[in-house]
DNA sequence: TCCTTACGCAACCCGTTGGTTGCATATCAG
DNA sequence: CTGATATGCAACCAACGGGTTGCGTAAGGA
């Protein structure tokens, strides 16, 4: 699960479509939306509620960090989690500009017809 | 491949979780902005130019359709691709309801700290 | 110190996915 | 009509993903 390296190239490249698979899981959804509405929590606190296991939750969280949805602070002998919202800009951007290229192309398509 | 039901209640409710699943493939981005960027496109059209098989191509359109994405218009005997803008506003806004959930933490913990 | 809590690691299970190939069918062109 | 083109369908396969369980260990509290 990529619990590896350091990751040394801090301010690596991150693809889009890791991003938006990172989303696509409905618990995930859920885990950031709870962490983009509160302050940072531990694991514990996050499987708490859940009818999950806390090593499915834990998963989850290691998934959404190597996203860069989330960073983990270590805090005694509980790991606690904060959302992190630059790659959810970078999201934003994104869609903004692919459906800016749609509305370019109905206006061809439009300025075409009526000739 | 849920090639089956007339799909009912066409304004069916749509997760977002798959949504963003379906834009999770580097292939299916890759499809989703050529066809953002240009006219409606055939299974033939969107496959050369591709290392894929055609079926595989097949196999990620009808993903993007599920996830509404996408529409199909069959045409003589071909299956023209088309982009479909609804969904992807749709996760605009989500996108943009998160990052402002974020803020007003950011803004609370503020105020909790300079008391 | 002793017990409990909060983790990380590893192995394992099984359904889903991404991809391929082969074949049948409908449409278009000559 | 005949051949080529554009698809759909089905079977099959390897790899990945989401979940679970068991175990070892570090940090806190009584």
């Amino acid at each position: 699960m990529s619990r590896a390296g350091p990751d040394t190239g801090s301010a690596r490249r991150r693809h889009h479509a890791s991003i938006f698979s990172a989303l696509g899981d409905e618990t995930r959804l859920a885990l950031i939306t709870v962490l983009a509405a509160g302050e940072p929590r531990s694991i514990a606190q996050l499987t708490g509620g859940s009818r999950m296991s806390r090593q499915a939750i834990t998963k989850h969280l290691w998934v959404l960090e190597d996203a860069g949805l989330v960073h983990s602070e270590p805090s005694g002998r509980e790991n606690r989690f904060a959302f992190d919202p630059a790659p959810v800009h970078e999201l934003q951007e994104y869609l903004t500009r692919v459906s800016a290229q749609w509305d370019q192309v109905l206006a061809r398509l439009k300025a075409l017809v009526e000739g």
